[in-house]
DNA sequence: ACGGCTTCGACGGGT
DNA sequence: TCGAAGCCGT
């Protein structure tokens, strides 16, 4: 590698990017250059010889995979398009599309996301009749707690488990894919097809995984059965990171790592570059409080460190025109930009509040995570007639937008063609394509001819969909003759909305021109095109932050950074959460790593509001401060104090004096 | 079948 | 507080 590059890195960075044989563990504390000890080491393969396609990269989220393979790029010089960094799920999509046949899937399977995943429990509640257990999200999750814990299912009820027999059976049936499955079936091919997993382990010399505190148990049986003859496999990560428990991940796969795979070296990384000592001592305080942990040290390069601000305000209202106010007077005195700055909350709906006060402040921000603009009604309306045209056994999708613009197509209809396509085991598509031919006595004609009408259209569409560079163009004529816009029109009342929704298409249309003129995308298609947006829950564009106050999650926010990080809502019920409190010990350690990880977010500055009252679900609360805060040692924080020339409730002064001085 | 009106339940995190 | 589901009249 070109000296100067590695001159970027430590003693023990260098040690973990260069040493190319054999297992390899960076276990270490948040800032310490972990990320960039998976990217440089990336590059060093490249550099010394090895192709593109025998490296393999897993990242926690899309973006941070994007993200990596442009360092990259702009490290090496080269182009990348056969490098592999991509997430678990990603990965799993591309094994799937390849082998997934040997499975018994088609290679336009759709990939069913939360909402799809709900209405298909939902479909199959309604036809059950009554249930013991009958919310959907409980289900959800049973179903996936089933799926990927496989062994035990006893501890299911058996009306449960017959459920999840009925959701797994149509899952199949509409030639669809959950989540889980992404992970669960390429391990199946592998453990089915010794002769497939042999191409992939010959294949993949290097296997790296970011983040590796929240695999979860089937993510890291993927590694170590892919890994098994790899010359190295490099995982790194942060026990005190792992925030991802609900949904499998087990940081308990660090210790594992050390068993499975013999011989591995461990090395620490010591050195935080992120943030001020300030910031880096109260967040070491902080987690030492956690008795499940790897102790582990972490010092500063830092010199300089403002104090951590915080704040208590009246209510949820202040609390975000307190920040509002805070990022106009920080801005200008340390030379900053929006995009420098971050606000981050425990759960989506906080931001609400806060973004209103941007929004009257004239403030620009973006809100990452939340609903993206994919889970806007019409953006999925439009996507949902996509799928029908890749994948026309997708009976979930398909009755999304059967009646989507009104063609007289009821509940009675439905119900009609649906027990039929299920007497006959076919699709609902199917079905109604045979009504051409026959069975037309049993549905009166005008909805008959709407049926049909139906179905033509859509294969007249996807034979038109299937030529190269024609995805935009074929929609956008779809979406016309189905007259989308005068559905629109006549659903809101007001004209504004029908417009701004309409724009929302029309942006739609110009992100799938982007995508299918790209010239990096390789084998750019309808097919390819939605596994992708269903894998990229959140917005795609990596430019649109720029110059954007960033607000968002702190889960969102794993293995981000920012110059000033402002975390609203530091309260008892937020942080801990309150569902998370009647849960166990454990629980309880992993709410303090999610507070963990928001400290360690900011490198030069952290202010922390707590509210007095909050409304919650329309009725207004008193709030107390986070139990976490007083964990945090005093000398490390200071109240915020107004200035002299604000009119600021002098009561409430007295009070945070008055507390700040029995504090100490 | 459809549109307007009322009532009900959600607000834990996300690939 | 808000959107989805449920009810009712046309
Ligand atoms: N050797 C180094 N010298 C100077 N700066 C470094 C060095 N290594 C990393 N950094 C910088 O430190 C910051 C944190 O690095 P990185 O994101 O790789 O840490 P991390 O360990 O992955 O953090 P986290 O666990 O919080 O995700 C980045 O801004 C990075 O550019």
């Amino acid at each position: 590698m070109k000296h100067n590059n590695l001159l970027l890195l430590n003693k023990e960075q260098l040690k973990s990017v260069t040493v190319l044989d054999g297992p390899l563990l960076v276990i270490a504390g948040a800032g310490s250059g972990k990320t960039r000890v998976i990217t440089y080491r990336i590059a060093f393969l490249l550099e010394n010889g090895y192709k593109q396609n025998e490296i393999l990269a897993v990242t926690f989220t899309n973006k941070a995979a994007m993200e990596m393979k442009q360092r990259i790029k702009k490290i090496t010089g080269l182009n990348l398009r056969l490098l592999t960094v991509s997430t678990f799920h990603a990965f799993g999509v591309k094994i799937l599309k390849k082998h997934g046949h040997l499975l018994g899937y088609k290679k336009n399977f759709s990939i069913y996301d939360q909402p799809d995943k709900d209405s298909l429990i939902k479909d199959i509640l309604a036809d059950e009749g009554p249930v013991k257990i009958d919310n959907t999200q409980l289900l959800s999750n049973f179903f996936s707690k089933i799926k990927m814990n496989q062994a035990n299912s006893e501890d299911y009820e058996p009306e449960v488990l017959r459920l999840y027999h009925r959701y797994q059976a149509n899952l199949k049936a509409y030639n669809a894919v959950d989540f889980d499955d992404l992970i669960l079936l390429p391990l199946k091919l592998f453990s089915s097809y010794p002769d497939i997993l042999k191409l992939y382990q010959d294949q993949y010399r290097h296997i790296l995984i970011d983040e590796f505190q929240d695999t979860s148990e089937v993510q890291y049986k993927l590694i170590k059965i892919l890994g098994r003859t790899a010359n190295s496999v490099c995982a790194v990560g942060d026990d005190d990171q792992s925030i991802y428990s609900w949904r499998g991940a087990n940081f308990g796969n660090i210790m594992n790592f050390q068993r499975d795979f013999r011989g591995t070296l461990e090395i620490k990384l010591e050195q935080n570059y992120r943030s001020t000592p300030v910031i880096l001592n109260a967040a070491n305080e902080l987690i030492k409080k956690n008795s499940k942990r790897k102790g582990k040290t972490l010092r500063s390069v830092k010199d300089e460190s403002e104090p951590i601000i915080i704040h208590m305000p009246q209510n949820e209202r202040m609390e975000g025109e307190w920040i509002a106010e805070m990022i106009r007077t920080l801005l200008v005195k340390h030379n900053l930009k929006y995009h420098d700055f971050a606000v981050l909350v425990r759960t989506n709906h906080l931001t609400k509040p806060i973004e209103e006060a941007f929004l009257r402040d004239n403030l620009p921000y973006k809100v990452s995570g939340g609903i993206s603009f994919f889970q806007r009604r019409e953006i999925k309306d439009i996507l949902s007639y996509l799928k029908i045209l890749a994948n026309p056994d997708d009976n979930i999708n398909l009755l999304r937008i059967i009646n989507v613009p009104r063609r007289g197509i009821g509940l009675k209809t439905i119900e009609k063609i649906a027990n039929s396509a299920d007497a006959k085991g076919i699709s609902i598509y199917s079905l109604i394509s045979s009504l051409r031919f026959g069975g037309k006595d049993k549905f009166e004609k005008k909805i008959l001819d709407s049926l049909i009408e139906f179905v033509t259209l859509l294969d007249y569409y996807r034979e038109k969909i299937m030529h190269p560079k024609k995805i935009a163009v074929t929609v956008k004529s779809m979406i016309e003759k189905i007259n989308y816009w005068g559905y629109l029109l006549t659903e809101n009342k007001k004209k504004q909305v029908a417009q701004w929704k309409y724009q929302n298409i029309m942006s739609l249309l110009n992100s799938i021109k982007d995508y299918e003129y790209d010239p990096d995308n390789l084998s750019a298609s309808i097919y390819d095109y939605l596994n992708r947006i269903t894998l990229n829950t959140k917005d795609e564009q990596p430019d649109m932050e720029k110059g954007k106050v960033q607000l968002m999650t702190i889960h969102s926010a794993k293995g981000l950074e920012f110059d000033t990080v402002f975390i609203a809502g530091l309260e008892e019920g937020l942080i801990p959460h309150a569902r998370a409190l009647s849960d166990d010990e454990r629980i309880l350690e992993e709410e303090r790593r999610l507070l963990y990880v928001a400290l360690t977010r900011a490198k030069n500055r952290l202010l922390m509001t707590s509210c007095k009252t909050r409304r919650k679900m329309g009725q207004i609360e008193d709030c107390n401060v986070s139990p976490f805060l007083e964990e945090i040692p005093e000398r490390f924080y200071e109240y915020y104090k107004e200035k002299d020339d604000e009119q600021g409730d002098s009561s409430v002064d007295f009070f945070e004096k008055f507390r700040k001085k029995v504090l100490q």
